[in-house]
DNA sequence: AAATTCGACAACCGCCACCGC
DNA sequence: GGCGGTGGCGGTTGTCGAATT
């Protein structure tokens, strides 16, 4: 145990320096990528293989592109993401210059983020909802109401205008009588109003309502179709980055 | 002004597949 | 087929500066 241990705890770990990156970038120079255990070795490192071919990979390679996610490419990755999920290698085959990790990171930082906003607006939207619809109730009960005590005084109109026998008031009772009736039984059956959801969604509105930090039924659905025809965008980037 | 929280990014870790022996 | 070495990948943690309280 105590050899393995001592070598372990001999390579270096956390941040590169200056001259760390001076030396891989020599050494790759020199003998190109690949053989990362011999780095150490030959270059000077005290970083196992591993840590040298991650910061190659993720920060000395020359082909990196630097600076801000472009909004063309938060498309992209978007779309990618949508059809290839947390697959961040593959993804990042279609962004040049970007590498998984920092599409991984983006991902996280921006997205989750916007998950979590999309539900709360999501909350805030049902609250104001279901508010609107208590709302609309009392209105239709205290209507109830009134219809009643509007049919109670028609009744009492009716029968008292029946006494007096006043035929032309009889008729005019009965139809009121029938019109209130009618309008009271639609009320009842409301609430298709409320109930009522959008035909069709834009892709991103499927997206956030769906929840991007947990995508594998929508691709899952993609790959059948179900979503497909209605993303075009994605016809041509569905073709696998092998 | 100090403490705390947040955001962005870098780096590490564990797992797995591939390959040569 | 088993084994060890190597590299790739995705998830997670660490770090640090900026913003907020």
């Amino acid at each position: 145990m105590g050899n393995w241990r001592v070598i372990e705890e001999e390579w270096r770990k956390g941040p590169w320096t200056a001259e760390e990156d001076r030396l891989l970038i020599q050494y790759v120079n020199l003998h190109g990528e690949g053989r990362w255990n011999s780095v150490a070795r030959f270059a000077g490192l005290k970083r196992n293989g591993k840590s040298c071919r991650l910061r190659w990979v993720n920060y000395l390679r020359p082909d990196l592109k630097r600076g801000q996610i472009t909004p063309y490419e938060e498309k992209i990755i978007l779309e990618l993401h949508a059809i290839w999920g947390n697959r961040w290698s593959t993804i990042a085959r279609g962004l040049p210059g970007r590498t998984d990790n920092e599409i991984k990171n983006y991902w996280r930082t921006h997205f989750k983020k916007k998950v979590k906003k999309s539900s709360t607006d999501k909350a805030e939207k049902t609250k104001a909802r279901l508010l609107k619809r208590q709302q609309f109730q009392q209105q239709q009960q205290q209507q109830q109401l009134n219809n009643q005590n509007d049919m109670k005084r028609l009744v009492s109109l009716f029968e008292e205008k029946e006494n007096n026998r006043v035929p032309n008031l009889y008729s005019q009772g009965k139809q009121e009588m029938a019109f209130l009736y009618q309008n009271t039984a639609n009320q009842e059956q409301g609430g298709g109003f409320f109930y009522s959801t959008k035909a069709s969604s834009k892709y991103e509105d499927i997206i956030w309502d769906y929840g991007l930090w947990n995508l594998d039924d929508f691709n899952a659905n993609l790959k059948i179709g179900v979503y497909y025809n209605s993303l075009p965008c994605m016809q041509t980037l569905a073709t696998p980055f092998y």
